[in-house]
Order: C-alpha cells, then sequence, then structure tokens
DNA sequence: CTCGAAAATCAACTGAGTTGCAATTATAAT
DNA sequence: ATTATAATTGCAACTCAGTTGATTTTCGAG
C-alpha cells in the first residue's frame, strides 16, 4: 500500500524533515496491512535501528495532529495508528474482544449519514470513527 | 431517563444484590444526559457515601460484561460509560477535540449497515461504536 | 445466631503515554 | 568551512486511569 507514497515528499509537503526515524515509521506503517500500537511500531524500528519511545510517541502524535495518520480510540486504552494517505482512506474498523486483534474493514458509504451524525447545535464535525466489537474467527472457531 | 427502570428488579433479574453503591451507580447513570467517566461516577456517589474507587471500577466492569451499560472507548484513554437499558439504545457519540466533553446522538437506522460492518470471513459482530470527533458548538464561539 | 458466599476495602502495582530538559543533528547565515 | 540557529532525538522521572491480590465487612440462608 505505501508503494505509491513517496515518503520523502509527503514529509517535505509538511515541513517536516526526512529523518531516519520518520521514514522508518511510515515504511512500517504503510507496509502495515492493519491498525499497529506505538509500542509495536516501536518494536518493528528497533529490529532496524536504536529509537526512543518517546521518539515514538512524540512522531505518532504530530503525524496524527497533520493528519497523516489517524489515531483509533479502540477497546483497551491502546491507542492504535495507520496511514492515512491518499491510498488509505477512512474505513470501520473490527476489533477481537478475545485476542484484542483489528482489522480494517471496507470502507462504506458514510456520506448519507454525515449530516445525521453531525450532531445537534452548530457542532462542526471533523471525523468519524466506526468500531465493530465481536469475535473473530479464529477466536470463534477456538472457543 | 432512569424514571421508567427499576433498577432493584434488574439487579435481581441479573442476580445480583440490589446494594447502595450498585444501585447509586445506577441512579447516577441514569439521570446523567451525557456518558460518565468512572471518576465522575465516583465523585457523584462520594457526594452521598463513602465509597472506595476499586469497588467502582469493578462494578463498572461487572455491568459492563453483562450489556447493562456501555464502555465507550473515546478519544484519551478514559472510558467513559452510559446505562444500557432498554429506554437507552445504541447511539453514535460526539466528542469535542477541545473540551473532550461527549454528547449522545441521536439513534441512526444502522441496520442496513450491519452486515457490510460484520466484515469478512465469519467474524461474530457483537456491538457496533460509532464516535464523530469535531468541535462542540461552544468551542466554537469560543475559539 | 452463625456460617459461607458475595461485596467492598486497602495498599500496592501496572503500563501506556507525557513532561522537562539535555544532548545531538541538521540547516542557514556569515 | 565555521558558527549560530532551530529542529530532532534521547534520557529519566513522572502521571494517572485502571488493575491485582489479599483482607475485611456485609448479607442472606439455614
Amino acid at each position: 500500500m505505501s508503494d505509491r507514497c513517496n515518503f520523502s515528499h509527503w514529509l517535505a509537503l509538511e515541513g517536516l524533515r526526512a529523518t531516519p526515524v520518520r521514514l522508518a515509521m511510515l515504511e512500517i506503517l504503510g507496509e502495515a496491512s492493519r491498525a499497529l500500537r506505538a509500542q509495536e511500531i516501536l518494536e518493528l524500528i528497533r529490529t532496524r535501528r536504536r529509537v526512543n519511545k518517546v521518539t515514538v510517541y512524540r512522531i505518532l502524535e504530530d503525524f496524527s495532529r497533520r493528519g497523516m495518520v489517524r489515531k483509533l480510540s479502540l477497546e483497551g486504552r491502546v491507542n492504535h495508528f495507520e496511514l492515512a494517505c491518499e491510498h488509505h482512506p477512512p474505513h470501520p474498523h473490527f476489533q477481537c474482544q478475545t485476542c484484542r486483534e483489528v482489522q480494517c474493514l471496507e470502507p462504506v458509504a458514510l456520506n448519507r449519514m454525515w449530516t445525521e451524525l453531525r450532531g445537534p447545535l452548530g457542532n462542526r464535525a471533523d471525523h468519524i470513527e466506526i468500531r465493530i466489537e465481536g469475535l473473530c474467527h479464529k477466536c470463534r472457531n477456538i472457543s
């Protein structure tokens, strides 16, 4: 999914230096087939280079504020992150109650719901997050 | 909203004793016009009686497992809780980026989306959570 | 009453995420 | 090239919502 993104260029557009840590994080997120926890990202970077966890958290927060990644508030007080490039449109997520793993679902047509979901009284709606909770096929077969 | 619920009876149905703390928590959740954090619930109970925070967390977890309350994974690593009685059907939530306050939105017709959202490959979908993030009308007027 | 289970308490812990500041690295100006 | 400047990263210590395990209290059945 990341193949089509030029991360150095993207960072430049955002006015950020294309540092090794930032590039590694974007590559890792781009190669991931699911949303990752900060800890997972940290471990994956550390297979390549020595990095401090604070750096990862700060970069994630920075990317998130710029809309380069989406921070997902899933179950369990651990945030998940996924790339928000043009090739990764927003989509619902499925999370298993047992193994806590997260799957990305196909984007659904949300435009119709949008105005309805905007809420009353002049709120400005910026993001929508849809989370489905249940039991994934793997955990269904176990129990 | 709680007026129509008989909390003692509800607890009995679930095989739980109608203890003062449990009743107080259900009443507080029933009177609330929005989803509450555990800490808020704790503070509200403490205006009436002396309670330990662990008790509140354990009861919330217990209610949540039984489907008596819904635990909402909103932004910020702090869970919110709302009553899940028959008079409180599931609904989307709006959360302000600035003041972090949570509003309940009107329930939308989700049945149509349900199968689509269930996800691929035999997952069992149990709950759906829709979170809208944005700027509430109060914070819009300030900035 | 009294005995056992359910419920509540207490202190200590966990762990994801944060903060402040120091050290490093890259960019720009001279 | 060299220094000034700002951006980035590292380190240690902290925060705080939520958890754990062991103990004490409460309640309802017999």
